[in-house]
DNA sequence: TCGTGCGCATAACATTGTTATGTCGACGTC
DNA sequence: GACGTCGACATAACAATGTTATGCGCACGA
């Protein structure tokens, strides 16, 4: 393994057990087995290593949800897919954070990195599309699947923020579900 | 105006000026005219002034959720409500962050402050409650408020992300508005 | 009058991102 | 083979940050 690669893992890594507070440029060398100087030689910085981090999560994020389309069935569904979404979450929430949320100040991801993250928009837009033609529904897929992609974030977003006000998990899941099935009568309801 | 007040209305004039990232113990001391023990004199510390922002910004933007609705008409409306959550998260992008996204590293907020927070959320209910009843639908109103919640915050946040992927504003002001017709359209559809 | 405690400033501390400096080794050139 | 070049890297320093220790002054009650 490269040194790039062996600091990006390490850096994930962090994140994923510590969260975004204890990622530091030292912690990351000390565990990637170098000197803090390597991520400025790789990375040129702490920001471009988070832009690192914005753009593998977003692969990683992209890799679960098509993972889920390819199985087909409930799974491959916009609900399956939703249901993979929270889940990949909730599952990686200090990633998510990064990804959605601002969780390291002064980060901004360059346009580029932008770019790369919406294309893992593109699945849930495919799998939109795919539905709106065997449903029979009209208009742009790119619009109902960014509709789609605001209702799933909203509701992932907020739990994530603690606002979920939920008695139990089992509850808010339910809640979700809920939601999801709303949202799609709402948008892939046959005209 | 006590020394608690200033230092507040300073932390709070620097988020919205320079960002989360300028939000120094220092920085705000400075601008308050005192010294950085002050803020742990009536603070605490750093994550006892973020809080104080995190409660102080709900307060706020309860305020602006209030004023929309004593308008009454389409101001009032839960689509009227909707526009002015919107309106107030774009114009205090950062303060919104810090309440919803995790802006601040290491901050969490209290179960107290997550109580505080929680009751900005009554004004949604009530108005969702008072469209309920006069428009014959049954089921609970704080079910339905949540629901409401988790798609306005899914536009707004994915936009103040950077992931609006719209040409324009008024493109996506556009598309907020047409997904804020459907979300009621989906929830508040008389049975 | 004198203690007590609170608000506050100064100054120090460890930790952070960043940069300057030097070293070592690989690689190409003569 | 000798030598220069350049890139990867460590060490050490820098400024800025959150935090804490120390001490000063003033108000208030005994």
């Amino acid at each position: 393994m490269s040194s790039k690669n062996s600091i990006l893992t390490a850096a994930i890594e962090i994140l994923h057990s510590q969260g975004a507070g204890a990622l530091t440029v030292r912690s990351v060398a000390n565990a990637a087995g170098c000197s803090t100087t390597g991520v400025y030689t790789w990375f040129g910085g702490k920001n471009g290593l988070v832009e690192a981090i914005f753009i593998d999560g977003f692969a990683r994020f992209g890799k679960a949800l098509v993972r889920a389309r390819k199985k087909g069935g409930i799974e491959g569904s916009p609900g399956g897919l939703a249901l993979a979404y929270r889940t990949w979450a909730l599952a990686n929430p200090t990633h998510y954070m990064v990804m959605f949320g601002r969780a390291v100040p002064d980060f901004c991801p360059s346009p580029d990195a932008l770019i790369q993250a919406r294309a893992t928009f593109d699945h849930l837009v495919e799998s939109t599309a795919d539905l709106m033609q065997s449903s029979g529904v009209s208009g742009s897929p790119l619009e109902v699947a960014y509709h789609l992609w605001a209702g799933i974030h909203g509701y992932v977003s907020l739990e994530l923020a603690g606002m979920d006000m939920a008695e139990s998990t089992a509850e808010q899941a339910r809640r979700f579900a809920e939601g999801m099935r709303r949202l799609h009568i709402a948008w892939l309801q046959p005209d």
